[in-house]
DNA sequence: GATGAATGAGAATTCATTCAT
DNA sequence: AATGAATGAATTCTCATTCAT
């Protein structure tokens, strides 16, 4: 997982996972039958979407910017913690399908949670009824992503942005937007650049 | 670059490209030194950063809204409109440093002009003070590549959203937040799932 | 040894082997030195020179004909009884030496038991005394064991010959060949295509 | 082809074929797309069918012991002559369902030619009524068949016997039978062992 | 006796690159 | 400028055989 990752499947060869492994190149062929089936077994193996959805249902603080702050910041550990496998995730979505449906699936379960959570925001009146709930689960999501991935591969031309940052401005922006902001007003903190 | 795109650098055999060009396998070798020179070539010739900064240029509308929509529009026509190297430049970046660096340059570039941009409006108090700028311009671009992405790798798994109500839903949210506005209030339109 | 037969000696994994066998990979090796080995216990068990033998010791009818229209069958019956293993001696000939010499071996006792029956008849006179025992030998065996693989090998290229057919006319052939003859004129059967 | 016949099919390495020719592995593929497409490429290259037509169409002697030996020596002279070639397709009849088509539609072609030549020799009263046509086509060239492979492939176990004593015993053998017979009695020659 | 994990030497195939023509 | 034959290193996959348990 870590070489697949790191040098992206196709320049990965099974020499070098056996190499990694400790154990002859035919061993590898003892368990799996070929190398993109040792791929397949990777993914079944990690359950993303139950990471994702387990993330969702225990975030259920008293308001809209803490609870969202919350997801934002399992998303971001969960994300770290199994940072080779996200990476080769997003590096092999591109060539392999067996990925994209991985990735598919993970990214259809976020949004249907989301969606769901906003509707009951929205009925308590805490959201706007007229806020696109799968375009926010996009761009929460897609965004958090986005920032996990370019702190891995576009660092150090694009410098470094602090998580706890992000997230804070990422939530806030969502939250209250741009425009004044009667609630947003009270809050310390602010531009840094 | 259409056939990067379509099958990665890697899965791209010289022999293909020089199929699809109808010249013979040699000659390719008369033009460019190596298959990774071919690469560098056409990274030089599509000049990503520059057409991301015509476009941050000629966006001058009244409202903030309306400005950021269009520039979004403007943004993602321009990945349709050169979606083999917009896909192939995401399909390498993981692998290649070189492409690395041209995404990198781009999202600094488009860093950059944001920031100034929002700093004119922060002083025209249209936008709030505390309003991250860094973080409003990753979430604005990385979403909207994302969302280019998605349309092209992820489909049918995730159902298409039209361009036009992403683009709406995304401007809406980053500019008024999902808290009740008076601003957007007026708006008709809203909810659709 | 069906296995032999089916895909050949070097197309059949000793994996093979144990799956068919019920056991474990390993256990081959317990009792058998090899793969060649286990090739070598195979044909030491068939004991073909001796069957044949047997066949031309028991046929013992009053006329010619009738003699070897009961070796004849015999035989393919005996080809038939043990498909798997006479398809595998043919198979194996060409690549494997102690298959050859098997089979050398079998031809060798079936060519002088011939002779020696021959040589009886021809003292009776009931056969010409310039007929080639040898050459007698060898078109009637070699015919018998290619009808016996053309069904197996060539069929449905070749069209199925009724086996009771082919031993009837390759013995009136052999016996009273092709021009007009006496004796064979009285009997019925003959032409069919 | 030689390698073919030597070793086998599965035997031989592509290495080995690179060698024999002189050239290095990679341009096999050059020019085939796979070991298995070479051995099609040799198969479409000798067109034995055609050669057996032509060897039966030339033979047109006044008597049937004289059209049937001239036949049985080209047969034999185009083995001999392309012995690689014969030698593999025996070889590979067993595995290969490709060249099983090229030796069923040689003796398809085969079978009929006699088939017709026979007919014509009965309408004049030269051959019985009653010899199968099918089974003599079958014997004939089976017989010369396994004479040609025994040569090569069980000497010395099976001692080597001079074609031509066994041409004039096999054709003696089917026009005259083994039965005392007028026409035979007058030929010289006759028993060697 | 029995198991199956482990080894490693091949073997087929691919493909970037070279180069004579 | 153009061709495509030629190279050979690299890669995936196979399989006979060994051996600790």
């Amino acid at each position: 997982m870590r070489l697949f990752a790191e040098k992206g499947f196709d320049r990965t060869t099974v020499d070098d996972i056996a190499d990694a492994c400790g154990v002859a190149l035919g061993l590898i062929y003892h368990y799996f039958d070929s190398k993109t089936a040792l791929l397949r077994a990777i993914l079944q193996r990690y359950r993303f979407p139950e990471m994702v959805a387990a993330i969702l249902r225990r975030s259920q603080k008293p308001t809209l910017e803490e609870t969202l702050t919350e997801i934002a910041h399992a998303y971001l550990a969960m994300l770290y913690e199994n940072a080779p496998f996200a990476l080769m995730l997003r590096s092999e979505v591109e060539r392999n399908p067996e990925v994209a449906r991985v990735v598919g699936v993970v990214a259809k379960t976020v949004k249907e949670l989301i969606c769901r959570y906003l509707a009951r925001q929205k009925r308590a009146g805490v959201v706007r009824k007229d806020v696109d709930a799968e375009v926010f689960a996009r761009v929460f999501f897609s965004t958090l992503m986005e920032f996990f991935i370019a702190q891995h591969r576009l660092t150090p031309i694009l410098h470094r942005l602090p998580p706890k940052r992000f997230v804070r401005g990422l939530v806030r922006l969502l939250v209250y937007g741009m425009l004044p902001h009667p609630s947003a007003e009270r809050q310390e903190g602010g531009q840094r650049s």
